[in-house]
DNA sequence: TAAATAGTGTCTATGAGACATTATGTA
DNA sequence: TACATAATGTCTCATAGACACTATTTA
């Protein structure tokens, strides 16, 4: 049998006489916090990893009927989102990262991730961990963080970090990292804790009056008194971008 | 039950007594030819979108065995390639895309498919009828694709030209969609091919320079021959990367 | 020798990086 | 008034884009 005939074979036959995968959606939530990028961690409660810190998820809802077969992946994410940290729908950026499959990442079941990465604003940060009291869950500095994660969670976040860092020069991420009103010393500090190193103020103003000139960002009503001299406050305008190709 | 119990309550079950989504990997194919980018399509021949032009792919091969859970998502995208094309395994270029699973995206059945892009190089995309005589493959223009592809086919295909149009200008990815060894012509044929629309020649040699200087690319020994003056020709150093995260 | 492409040079605009300087409101 | 931070300015360097120009080999 050559190879195009096995492949055509294997497509006539009912693919659920085949072993199927487990999928679920895993994911790293971040935030900014003291000019620290942070990372939700929740702490396992059952074998395998029991008592081992992990990145929240859980599976992707699947039904047989042809007519309605469960949920859609982002949808998967939205859900676990807010199952997991309390917060309302829509209320962070979501954004597909990179899906995991190798055989045995998880010993019980071959399980494939698909791994979301979500940017959650300061402010609401601090209110993740009252909505999810049964089990623990916190926020870990991504340099600080527990010496070993479950599964294969380490790389999942060192991908997402590659991401957000190589993403945050030329896409308007870090407006999801920032309060609604922010100081251009605060977005400045968003930037450094994405990158891990700070902005020099003089070169990132003028960079941030580009994206004044260019209508990305308004001036908001107000001044932010956290300094000597009080500061002037911004406000992102375009809308958070959510959602999938298409 | 709250949200988090909820998540956790699935957890605590053999997730085998869940409905499974079958998992597939698709392929976009790409290569450059007569300076067009053109991708890999192959005739459908059972129903759905009986005859009509789909992506090449099939279903990733998942074992119940603890201890041997099948293959990668990596190494399924590796053998569709191969078999699909008749190439060697490893004679591609080949990253992860995307992870489509809009429910209904086929009628079948749930169906999760994790998208990669494949570079071939022109020397070797002639071949690739060759090696599967038994099914219609072609390759189409994107820019005269057929009108309909099936299932979310052509979604993937935009998604993946969207996705090299961005990464041709920070990453090599263009040397896989060239000779061996190639002449600066034709890697800015690639790189126009890419972008559609062509590059000033001037200002491309001088960023190939820079190439050179960097030692990413070496003088090749010979000539070529193709126009009335003979140009130098050049090969790619460093290896074509394929991999994964970590 | 003419044609066609290889290869070089120039001018300008833009943005990053390093760093000095001024301005301002509050303790 | 002193001080810390906001806000502005300056210099240099690297690169992109547009485009003019020269060089070389073969038909």
């Amino acid at each position: 049998m050559s190879a195009h005939e096995e492949s055509t074979f294997l497509e006539e036959y009912d693919p659920t006489r085949y072993p199927r995968p487990s999928v679920t959606v895993d994911l790293v939530i971040l935030t900014v916090r003291d000019a620290h990028l942070k990372v939700l961690l929740v702490q396992r409660k059952e074998h395998p990893y029991r008592h081992g810190w992990a990145l929240p998820g859980g599976f992707v809802r699947v039904k047989e009927d042809p007519l309605d077969q469960g949920e859609s992946l982002l949808d998967a994410a939205h859900r676990e989102l807010a199952e997991e940290t309390g917060l309302p729908l829509g209320a962070a950026f979501l954004e597909q990262l990179y899906t995991f499959g190798k055989p045995g990442r998880d010993p019980r079941t071959r399980v494939i991730s698909v791994a979301w990465y979500a940017l959650i604003q300061p402010e609401l940060a601090p209110l993740v961990t009252a909505g999810s009291d049964a089990a623990h869950v916190a926020w870990y500095c991504v340099s600080q963080m527990p010496a070993e994660l479950a599964f294969d969670h380490q790389l999942i976040v060192n991908t997402a970090i590659e991401r957000i860092r190589g993403k945050i020069d030329y896409a308007p991420i870090a407006f999801n990292l920032v309060p609604e009103t922010f100081t251009v010393a605060e977005l400045r500090a968003a930037y450094g804790a994405v990158k891990g190193q700070p902005y020099d103020a003089g070169n990132f103003r003028r960079r941030f009056l580009r994206m004044l000139e260019d209508g990305l960002v308004e001036q908001a009503p107000g001044l932010r008194h956290v300094a000597r001299k009080p500061s002037t406050v911004y406000r992102f305008v375009t809308p958070a971008r959510v959602g999938e190709p298409g």
